[in-house]
DNA sequence: CCGCCGATCTTT
DNA sequence: AAGATCGGCGGG
């Protein structure tokens, strides 16, 4: 099935806008290709669970910068997770890539992430995605919206998600109430609770 | 399947 | 000292 890519204008939203409609997507890097199941928006100086919530700081610059590029980020002293910029250049604001159903390239992912027992051990999950993918510190700020060959990017095949639910962000201690997760019921590769 | 805990290091 | 996580282990 053919693929259409996202441009910025895509990603120039709110990401509680840009979040849902990115289920039911394809990232695509060279041969490895994966379906989004799970995401969360992070909207940047209004979110005090968002790293750029106190301002700009040389971990963030990439959040305050154009939409459609990645927002790559080390957290627990071992993991590297994936967020696409969104909103407008200047403001802060990411949808962080959560859980993905795997679609081709399943061999490579597996050399990526050795511990890997089954499909779904792939990418149900931010750290376990960006691992599939071959993703760390030097994808962030890669433009996933330029047309760039050998770069990451999100394609539109025309699938949309059966069904979609709506709940409060994970594995987060602040503004924990605020419904800004998503994810497509029934599905192996979403990662939080269901 | 679920809950608990340790790993490991950057950022605050 | 905490953190936008994960995997192994033990128990049900």
């Amino acid at each position: 099935m053919s693929s259409e890519r996202l441009d910025r204008e895509f990603f120039a939203r709110d990401p509680r806008e840009v979040a849902p409609d990115l289920l039911g997507k394809v990232i695509h890097h060279r041969d490895l290709a994966a379906r989004i199941v799970e995401v969360e928006a992070y909207v940047g100086g209004e979110d005090p669970a968002s790293h750029a919530y106190k301002g700009e700081t040389p971990r963030t610059t990439v959040m305050f910068g154009p939409p459609g590029h990645l927002y790559v980020y080390f957290t627990y002293g071992m993991h590297w997770c994936a967020n696409v910029v969104c909103g407008e250049d200047g403001v802060a604001g990411a949808v962080l890539l959560r859980g993905a159903e795997p679609l081709s390239g399943l061999s490579h992912m597996y050399r990526n992430r050795i511990v890997a027992k089954r499909d779904s051990d792939l990418c149900s999950g931010p750290a376990k995605l960006a691992q599939s993918f071959g993703w760390d510190g030097s994808t962030n700020g890669v433009d996933i919206a330029g047309g760039i060959d050998d770069a990451p990017w999100i394609g539109d095949d025309g699938t949309a998600p059966e069904a979609v639910v709506n709940t409060g962000r994970v594995g987060i201690t602040r503004a924990v109430e605020e419904p800004w997760r998503w994810y497509v019921a029934d599905n192996p590769n979403v990662s939080g609770p269901r």
